[in-house]
DNA sequence: CTGAAAGCGCTTACAG
DNA sequence: CTGAAAGCGCTTACAG
C-alpha cells in the first residue's frame, strides 16, 4: 500500500511535507506539491484510517448534475453494476460545488476518498478533463472525445448516425428539415449539429438560421418546437431532434394540436434507452445504449484500478439508426396548408 | 467530536474494545458490542483520519438497486439537490451485495464512512429498516410507512387518490376495471392493489382476480397488460395502472393496435415525475412529485446530522388526482366488440 | 473476553 | 519553505 511514508521515499522529502502537499498547505513549495501529488497519482495513495480502504468510485459532475435526465439516469444504472464486479460504492459528487479554488483535483477527490472517477462534462469545462487527466489521477470521461493521447474516454459517437438520419429525411424527399437541441453545450449536441449542417450540405441544401430551435431538455421544450416550426412560414416538413425528451414532447404537442406524423411532418428523434418505443408512432431514432456506456466505462476503470495497471481507453461506441413509424414522404400540399390557416389555427391531418 | 476514547469514557471500556467493536472483532462479546454501537450511534460517531470528516449520506438499497426507474432518478435528484445545502456528497450502496451477514448496520455503514442514510426498501425488507432504526442509526425510509415510533420516513400516501382514481372510472360508467401493478413488490403498489380493491367493495362491484395484472416495470410489461385486456372475454374498460412505465408501454400498445383511448378503453396512470404529459391522450393520474419526497429527506436527515439533534419524522405527502383526457364512458357497444372477433383481432376504433 | 502498550498513518506546533 | 518530534485516532500483537 501506498502511504505518506513511501511518498515521501520517493520524493526524497520528509512525510511532513508529503502530509502538507496532499492537504493543500499554502505554504508547501507549488513544485514540490505537484511532485508529491504527480507519485501518490501513480502509485494509486489513498488515505486510510488503519487496515480501512475507501473503495469509492467518484461519479462526478463538472457543471451542474444532470441526475434526472434519461441520459444520465441510464448511465448511473450502468455504473453501479460496472461497479459490482470489484465491489466499489459510487459517490456522487460535484466540482463546481465542492472544490475548493486552490485545491487540485487530485486534492479534491482524496479528501472525498475516491480512487477512480467518471466524469460528465459540458463543453467549456472540456478543460477540467485534460486538467485531471495531466494530474494522472485515474478517470473516464463519458460521453466527450479528446484529441490529447492521455485522456479516456468513452463516447458515443452520433456523427455518422446523424448524417444518415437527416439524409433519410432528404432522401424521402424533405428540403425543409428543422433542428432540435437542448440548451446545455455538450458535446454530442454539438456534434449532432454538426452532422446535420453537413448532411444538408452534401446534399445541395442550404443551412437556414431559423430552423434551428434550442430548448431545455423536457417534454415542454419539445412542444414548443413543434408549435414553433408548424406556426412558421414556409415551414419544414421534418424535425430531427438531438434529444430524447424534446422529441418526445414534440410528438405529444402534435397528437394535442391534431397534427399527424408522419402524414403532416416527420420526426426524427435522439434515444438514450427506450424511450422511442414509449410514444406513437414508434420514433424514427439514432440510438444508443447509455447503460452500456457507463457499465462499460465503470467496469474498466474498476479493473484498472484493482490491477493497479495505468491505461488509457479512448473508446468511441457508434450509435444505431431505427427506421420506424414517425418518418415519411412530406405532404404535398404544405404550400396550401400554410396559406389557408384564417384564425391562426391551420387545419393540419393531411390524411382523412 | 466523537472518537473511540469519548465512546471508551462513556461505555466503560478500554479504546481496544471500542475499535473492536466498531470493526465486529468476533472476539467482543455481543452486550458490549451493542452497548459500544449503541453510544457510537448517539454520539454521530464517524472514523476520522486526523482532521478529515467524511460526510457521506447513504442512498441505500436493500434490495436490488432500481437507479433507472423514474421514481428512483427523480428521487435521486432531489436527493442530490437536498443534500447540497449541508454539502454532503452522497454515496450509492447495496446491503444486499455489501454486507457482511455477521456485521451490524451500524458498523457497514461507518465502514463506507457515511453519517445518515436514505433507504429504500422493497416489501420483504421493511424489517432492515426496522432493525436500522433499533440501532439508532441516522435513517429516513423513502416511499414507506411505518408503524413503530422510532422509524423515520417519508412517504408519498397514495392511498386515498387511487380510491378517488378507480371511483371516478365507477362514475363514469365502468363496472370492469382492470388493475396492473410492477411486479416488484413493495408498499407503494400494494396501497394501490388495496385502494383498488376497497374503491369496488364500496361500490358494490365484485373483486376479479382475472383483472389483476403484474409484469415487470418497462413499455413492454404494460403493452402486454393492454394486449391481454382487450383479447379477454368480457374485457375490462378501463384499467388502473400502479406503474408509469406500465402506463405509458399500454397507450402506446393502445395506439398500435388503433384502439382509441378513451373510446375503447379508459386509462388511469400513475405518475412520479411528468410522464403523463408525455404520451397522448394526456394521463388522468395518481401524482406525487418524487423529486420532492427526495429533496425533503435529504435536507432534513443532513439539518439533522448537522444540528446532531435525533428527532423523528414521520410524514406522508398525500398525491393529487389529475383528470385529463385518457378517462371516459365506457363504450356501449362493448359486448358485439368482444364478439365479432373472427381471425384473432377485433376492429377496434369505436368512434368513426 | 478484555486491556496496556506498541505501532501505524496521518497531522501539526515548534524550530530553523 | 522544510523537517524532527510530539501527538491524535485508530488498530493489533501480546498478556492475562
Amino acid at each position: 500500500m501506498s502511504s505518506v511514508r513511501s511518498i515521501a521515499k520517493l520524493a526524497g522529502v520528509s512525510i511532513t511535507t508529503v502530509s502538507r502537499a496532499l492537504n493543500n498547505d499554502p505554504a508547501v513549495n507549488p513544485k514540490t506539491r505537484e511532485r508529491v501529488l504527480a507519485i501518490a497519482n501513480r502509485s494509486g495513495y489513498v488515505a486510510s484510517v488503519g487496515r480501512r480502504v475507501n473503495s469509492n468510485l467518484g461519479f462526478v459532475y463538472t457543471d451542474e448534475s444532470t441526475v434526472s435526465h434519461p441520459f444520465d439516469s441510464a448511465v448511473l444504472d450502468g455504473v453501479m453494476r460496472g461497479a459490482d464486479e470489484q465491489r466499489y460504492d459510487v459517490l456522487l459528487t460535484n466540482l463546481k460545488r465542492d472544490k475548493r479554488p486552490d485545491e487540485s483535483y487530485t486534492q479534491f477527490f482524496l479528501r472525498k476518498g475516491i480512487r477512480g472517477v467518471i466524469v460528465r462534462t459540458m463543453r467549456e469545462s472540456r478543460s477540467i478533463c485534460e486538467a485531471i487527466a495531466e494530474e494522472g489521477f485515474p478517470m473516464i470521461v463519458l460521453s466527450e472525445r479528446f484529441s490529447a493521447p492521455n485522456v479516456s474516454y468513452i463516447d458515443g459517437d452520433s456523427r455518422a448516425d446523424s448524417i444518415r438520419a437527416v439524409e433519410y429525411l432528404i432522401a424521402l424527399g424533405h428540403r425543409r428539415i428543422a433542428f432540435g437541441f437542448h440548451s446545455i453545450p455538450d458535446r454530442d449536441h454539438m456534434d449532432r449539429f454538426a452532422a446535420y449542417k453537413e448532411a444538408l450540405d452534401k446534399n445541395g441544401i442550404p443551412f437556414d438560421d431559423m430552423l434551428v430551435f434550442r430548448q431545455r431538455y423536457t417534454l415542454a421544450g419539445g412542444a414548443t418546437i413543434l408549435k414553433m416550426v408548424m406556426s412558421m412560414k414556409n415551414r419544414a416538413t421534418a424535425i430531427f431532434f438531438a434529444d430524447p425528451l424534446l422529441a418526445v414532447g414534440a410528438v405529444k404537442q402534435a397528437h394535442a394540436l391534431n397534427i399527424a406524423i408522419p402524414e403532416d411532418i416527420s420526426i426524427v428523434g435522439f434515444d438514450d434507452t427506450d424511450l422511442r418505443y414509449g410514444v406513437h408512432p414508434t420514433l424514427t431514432s439514432v440510438c444508443q445504449d447509455a447503460g452500456a456506456l457507463g457499465f462499460e466505462a465503470a467496469q474498466r476503470l474498476t479493473r484498472m484500478l484493482t490491477n493497479r495497471e495505468k491505461e488509457v481507453f479512448q473508446i468511441s461506441v457508434p450509435t444505431f439508426f431505427e427506421v420506424h413509424e414517425s418518418t415519411g414522404v412530406p405532404p404535398t400540399n404544405i404550400e396550401e396548408a400554410n396559406s389557408n390557416d384564417e384564425n391562426g389555427m391551420t387545419q393540419y391531418k393531411t390524411a382523412i
